[in-house]
Order: C-alpha cells, then sequence, then structure tokens
DNA sequence: GTCTATATCAGGATAGAC
DNA sequence: GTCTATCCTGATATAGAC
C-alpha cells in the first residue's frame, strides 16, 4: 500500500515533495488529469488508466509521483479546495466600513453564492461530500478553508459593527452561520439535489436581497 | 447490459414487479444487504458479491430480481427515502393552529434537526449527493419528497396564517426554505463535512431558537 | 427459482529495461 | 525518471445443472 512516508500537513493532506525542472511538467499534467477523471466519476469509478492517458504519461510515472491512488486524490483535491475558495476572500475587506450596510451585505453574499453555484465548484461539492466517509480530511479541510476565507472576516466585521452600535449581534459567529444559510445556503441546497435546474439571475438576486432582508429584521439596530 | 424491461415511475426510479410468497423472503433480504454495503462503500466500491453473502443468496438470485447493479441501487435507494422522509410529516399539523406560534416552530424545526441529524440519514444524504451526476433520478426524488413532505404543508400553514394576519408572508415558499435553511440547515452544514462532531442536544436547541427569533424578527405581524 | 462454476474484463500496483 | 509489459485480484454478468 503506502511505501512512501506518510508525511502530512496539518489538516492530514499528504504533502508531496515538489519535484525539479523537467518532470514538474508532468506532475502538473497528472494533477489536471486527475482531477478531470475524479470530478467526472468519482473516486474509486475514476481509473489510473485513464488518468495516465490522458495526462499522457504512464502509470508508474504517476506511481513514483504520488505513491498511491489514494494519495493522488488526497494531494489534489486538497490542492484546488484553497485555491478554489481563495477567490471569496477579496470581497470580505469591506464590510465594516460600508456606508450602507444593507447593499454591502447584498453585495458580498451575492459574490460568494454566483461563485459556490458555478458548476464545476458544485460538482466538486458533490465529490467531497460523497466521499467523506473514506476520506475524513477532506471535510475537515473544506471546513477549515471555508471558515478562514469566508466565515471568519464576517465575524470579524460584525464584532466590530456590533461594538460600534451599528449592529446588535451578541454571538457573531452564530449570526454569521444564519446570514450564510439564508442566502447562499438556500440556493446551494436546490443546486446540490438539483444540478440542471437553471437559477436565472433575477431570482438569484430576489433570494439574496429576502435573505439579507430577514437578517436584518432581526440585528440591525 | 439491461436486458429487463426499463419500467419507470414518475420519479424515473425502476419498478421492480413484486415476486411472491418464497422469494419474496430473499428479495427482502437483498435489499437489506444492498443498503448496508451502498451506505457504508458507495455505489462503485460496493460489490455485488459481497451483497449476495451478506444477504445469503447467490449472485444470479440477485440479477434475477434487479437485472443489474444500477437498478438495485435505484430500487433500494429509492424505497428508502420516502420511508425516510415519512417520519417528518406527522409534525407539521399543528402548525396553523398552534396557540403559540413560536413555541410551535421551535418544537416543529427542533424535531426535524433531531431527525435529519442522525447519522444514518446523514451518510444517505451524502451518498445521494455524491452519486448525483451518475442518477440524477435520485436527486429529482429527494427534491420531491423533502418537499412534498416538509416545505409544502408548512407553506400551507404559513399562508393561512397569513390570511388570518397572524404572520406576514407574502412569499410564503421562499419564507419557508428561509425558515429550514436557518435551522435545520445551519446544523446539517456542519454534520455534513465534518460526521464525527457532535452536536449537544444545548447547542442544538440554542440554533434552532435563534433561527426561528430570527425567522420571526422579520415575518411576525 | 436457485445454485455452482465460469467467462470476460478492468482495476491498482510493480519489475526491470533504458 | 520514464516506459513496456505484466502480476494478481476482484469486478459484473451469465451458462447450465438441479
Amino acid at each position: 500500500m503506502e511505501t512512501e512516508s506518510d508525511q502530512v500537513d496539518k489538516y492530514g493532506i499528504p504533502i508531496i515533495p515538489a519535484a525539479v525542472n523537467v518532470s514538474q511538467q508532468k506532475r502538473e499534467s497528472i494533477i489536471d488529469a486527475a482531477v478531470t477523471e475524479f470530478l467526472r466519476e468519482g473516486y474509486t469509478a475514476a481509473s489510473v488508466d485513464a488518468i495516465a492517458t490522458r495526462a499522457g504519461v504512464s502509470k508508474p510515472t504517476i506511481y513514483k509521483h504520488f505513491g498511491s491512488k489514494e494519495r493522488l486524490f488526497l494531494a489534489v483535491i486538497g490542492g484546488i479546495l484553497p485555491a478554489t475558495y481563495a477567490d471569496l476572500e477579496p470581497c470580505n475587506s469591506t464590510i465594516a466600513d460600508a456606508p450602507d450596510l444593507r447593499a454591502a451585505l447584498v453585495s458580498l453574499t451575492g459574490d460568494w453564492a454566483r461563485l459556490l453555484l458555478r458548476e464545476d465548484i458544485m460538482t466538486l461539492r458533490r465529490l467531497v461530500i460523497g466521499e467523506i466517509d473514506r476520506f475524513p480530511q477532506l471535510g475537515n479541510l473544506w471546513y477549515q478553508v471555508t471558515y478562514d476565507m469566508n466565515n471568519r472576516p464576517l465575524v470579524e466585521a460584525f464584532t466590530i459593527l456590533h461594538e460600534r452600535g451599528a449592529l446588535n449581534v451578541p454571538d457573531a459567529a452564530l449570526a454569521v452561520q444564519q446570514l450564510v444559510a439564508i442566502t447562499v445556503g438556500v440556493l446551494q441546497l436546490v443546486r446540490t439535489f438539483q444540478p440542471s435546474a437553471a437559477i436565472s439571475d433575477a431570482e438569484l438576486g430576489r433570494t439574496i436581497a429576502s435573505g439579507v432582508d430577514t437578517f436584518l429584521a432581526r440585528y440591525a439596530m
């Protein structure tokens, strides 16, 4: 099974030592091919053969680089999770100092929703959820990444607004959970089970705005 | 592949003709064994061999009854979904006539949460989500079942309360989505990615109550 | 109707040449 | 470091005896 060293990072994702120059290209093409195959087929149904063919390398090359199918899967999925969610972070900075809080929250959660409802991200999300019993590390990583990149900055902003008297949120962490659930979560639930159900931009805007209004009905001063 | 007739119901779930007396017992034991194996391993990794062994029958018996692994999976999962969610329905009837609406909503969403967070139901949910790209019928079925058994009765109750002037919900369907998301959804999100993270009954009650309060802050008259 | 036994094929992983 | 060729196991599905 695992003949390579089992070095893992703090999330339990294996650390694959970086290779040099020439083989680095092959490594990248393996990763690209693996992402495609895993997203399309799932972990078990995806075959290392197909990944090798798609990447234009042979199977032993994959095993030299990643050691096993499990390690390849963890390295690949663990690699794209933070990269995917990094796109969410820039939106956060302006909340605490926004002149119009409602408009800022609508804009922020709307941006999140449009990104998180993208088909490739929904597919990745379904894959991770489906493999969580096999790879609990991915669940922890997902939770940590989404919390660090989304919830945490909002919690800090709400805490500031609470001290400033602009919001009344004694429990900022719970309030953020509620805001995310009532805006993005409502839409995500539909798309999770019905991938082909298109959501018009008008409906998205309407749902997001109504969610923010419900949130502010409780927490605005 | 599919040598049997492809009769399906309105959800796209194959209709497996009922067998008689003797073999009916074998069929049931196959279904039980299949549920266990599919929930434990997922669709692809579960083997018909293992199901046959667990059920105490031979492989050809399974193929005589269900035709293929895909049809077995759809029949089994499509069968337990409605049965699982049927437990949610009885809670609904009292909302429209409850003397204390807040208490009734807290009780209702609390009951839903305690049921839906059960480990076996969460596992089933993860399985369905992970296999949705392969079996879109299950997504439609899931959505339909949860809507019929949960959302629809609540929408009807809210409509009555709106006409009676006890609530102000111009868009009852959206309001129900928000209520579910802000109570059950908040907890489900955590448990989806962290199966082992236990949620104390106190924390569950606190989260549910706060969700209902946020909901009522917007919609109560 | 149900079994034993088997056909057929693809999976992950590796030995050894270059 | 990378490939060709291969090992071994386990998969779905079926033929034919009882």
